[in-house]
RNA sequence: GGCCCCGUAGCUCAGCUGGAUAGAGCAACAGAUUUCUAAUCUGUAGGUCGCAGGUUCGAAUCCUGCCGGGGUCACCA
């Protein structure tokens, strides 16, 4: 890893005693030592680490936890990089470290730029990400965004820590979604032709990307798909249809930074036989049959009637009911073409999949999941992140939209409207299953409750601080590996090393942000950072002028202040990288 | 009615997979501006972590049951 994980070092320190506490006697060779947590003390003034190892252990060692402790930490003093160890409350530890590992830290950053809490990569450690999936029927809409920048943000923090990541887009293009689309295409292409048909019937998709798309056809083509859907149906006006939306679909997501590495067709995978293949090892394994499902409890559909069909057995899964995989007209549900599709993803060698959702598929979790488990037979593991609702809001006001009103803002909008910096910044303001407000003129605000500004800020008054240093040195005294020389053990204020320490901690961050796949933590980070940053500025703007970065009569302690000037503009920096935002060097 | 998510300060939300006295921002109140960009900072006040049980050394966190809000519910995708 570049840049040191610091509670795995104390972490292995502590597994290392224990296994001598074990040669020597002191410890039962029986005892499971794996199970034990290390993490910052949830009290700054507690110390820089606790560790609950000794409670942990206690009843397994048979020993008391603070005698147990007592052991461990005669054992951890020893460590010259730890400034005081303790035991409290009824068997914790907590760590103190010494300056000198904290100002240590700068030099990693200095030396590793943005690849600073990167994990290198492991060819076997790979992993597919789906996400957007939206359906080829329009212009992506708000919600869309969220999940496409949670997506694309943790498919970023697995590749930061090691993960051979391939981001995934799945069109459904197979099912009659689509045949409405391309009849609404062929109405409004008739229209643009000047045909009297009368006016669109209610189930047909209304928006004007449509009629825009179907004056285009008619200028280029003239009336010649008249004539080829007499003759031929609507199979060659559908693919120009899907094409259209997804050329549409795949330009907002590029507006927004994203681009998929495979895109795969709900339609390809029926034509390559592969539902049936699933279904076939199903059957195999005995999980699929035929059956009547009961009506649903309570609310009873309107035209519900007991029907034999074919089922999957997800109830020996975990799921609520067994699901159907064909429809009375003897076409695959989608839930068959998309158990197909997981097995696709399996057998194309990941093992570990993440599906990103909007909160109306929050229903189909239980079922996709018992499905990769039959089909991979417990080898396959899938995660589904759900992203609930985004509720746009105009300065406190719901924005009340409706597709036939006109009233619609699309992704598209708001990405013209606030930047696509400020759309994937807000989009991982909250976790992603609690709803999101999205206050189109807040998010331009310019301040502290601004989050993207707030961050922005600091990042440029870093760059701010490097570009007056110019005045008391010249640009090749200070470049990165200049300051990895600087005398880093004259940063002693409590400000700068409570900095230092939130600029040490991003690797653990990233980490923790990719193995949880909460993307969002990056997001806080950010803010905290940041806000350590401004705090330290300000002390050393009037409290103490002694603080402040640049001394001209002290050209040492100023390249040591430089140094963590910079550390922090890097991690701040990388940590936007992560999220796909551009920093500012400068903000008017 | 079943399932999924949410419920933490007046408001908007964090809480690092079970740790110690539960944290930020906004709003309120009191301060700091001849600046390395005050678009910022410092302080005060504010809580029965929805309710009730359970699990254990220890629960906002895990389990069960309620209450409230949102989503979803065979042959749509």
């Amino acid at each position: 890893m570049t840049g040191m994980n610091y509670f795995n070092y104390i972490r292995n320190n502590i597994t290392e005693i224990l296994n001598n506490l074990k040669k020597t006697g002191c410890l039962p060779v029986s005892v499971d030592i794996a199970n034990f947590s290390v993490e910052p003390a949830r009290d700054r003034n507690h110390g820089d680490i606790a560790t609950n190892v000794a409670l942990a252990l206690s009843k397994s060692a048979n020993l008391k936890p603070r005698d147990l402790a007592q052991e461990i930490v005669a054992c951890l003093k020893i460590n010259d990089e730890i400034e005081s160890v303790e035991i409290a409350g009824p068997g914790f530890i907590n760590i103190i470290l010494k300056d000198i590992f904290w100002q240590t830290r700068l030099v990693e950053v200095l030396k590793n730029g943005n690849e600073y809490g990167s994990i290198k990569k492991d060819l076997n450690k790979l992993i597919n990400i789906e996400y957007v999936s939206a359906n080829p029927t329009g212009p992506m809409h708000v919600g869309h965004g969220r999940g496409a920048v949670v997506g694309d943000v943790l498919a970023n923090l697995l590749g930061k820590v090691g993960y051979r990541v391939t981001k995934e887009y799945y069109i459904n293009d197979a099912g009659t979604q689509i045949d409405i689309l391309t009849k609404s295409l062929f109405f409004r292409y008739q229209e643009a032709l000047g045909l009297d048909v009368g006016n669109m019937p209610e189930e047909y998709y209304p928006g004007d990307y449509l009629a825009e798309l179907a004056r285009n056809l008619a200028e280029k083509d003239g009336d010649k798909w008249v004539q080829i859907i007499k003759e031929e149906g609507y199979a060659s006006l559908k693919q120009v249809s899907i094409e259209a939306m997804m050329e549409l679909i795949r330009s907002d997501l590029f507006s927004l930074g994203i681009v998929h590495d495979v895109f795969v067709s709900e339609r390809d995978i029926v034509n390559n036989n592969e539902v049936t293949e699933a279904l076939e090892t199903l059957k195999q394994k005995g999980l699929v049959y035929q059956g009547v499902l009961e009506p649903p409890k309570g609310r009873r559909p309107d035209d519900w009637e007991p029907r034999p069909q074919t089922l999957f057995k997800a109830t020996q899964f975990g799921d609520d009911v067994d699901r159907p995989v064909k429809k009375s007209d003897g076409s695959w549900t989608y839930f068959a073409t998309d158990m197909a599709y997981h097995r696709d993803k399996f057998k194309r060698g990941f093992k570990d999949m993440i599906n990103i959702w909007g909160a109306d598929h929050s229903g189909y979790v239980k079922r996709m999941k018992s499905a990769v488990v039959a089909l991979t037979d417990g080898l396959g593991q899938l995660d589904v992140k759900i992203c609930q609702m985004v509720n746009l809001m105009d300065n406190g006001k719901p924005l009340k939209m409706s597709k036939r009103s006109g009233t619609f803002v699309t992704l598209r909008d708001v990405i013209d409207e606030v930047g696509k910096d400020v759309v994937r910044f807000m989009m991982l303001t909250r976790k992603n299953d609690a709803q999101l407000d999205f206050d189109l003129v807040k998010v331009k605000e310019q301040s502290r409750d601004n989050p993207v500004f707030y961050v922005q800020y600091s990042h440029a008054r870093c760059c701010s601080v490097l570009r007056n240093a110019l005045d008391i040195f010249n640009k090749s005294e200070i470049d990165d590996n200049d300051l990895i020389k600087a005398d880093i053990s004259l940063l002693t204020d409590s400000s700068e090393i409570n900095l230092i320490k939130i600029i040490a901690s991003w690797p653990q961050v990233v980490l923790g942000a990719a193995e949880s796949h909460e993307p969002h933590r990056v997001a806080y980070y950010l803010y905290e950072l940041s806000s350590a940053f401004h705090s330290l500025w300000s002390k050393g703007s009037k409290e103490r002028v002694s603080l402040r970065f640049l001394v001209p009569k002290n050209r040492t302690l100023t390249l040591a202040r430089l140094a963590m000037v910079r550390s922090l503009a890097i991690t701040i920096a990388s940590g936007l990288e992560v999220m796909g935002v551009e920093p500012l060097e400068e903000m008017e």
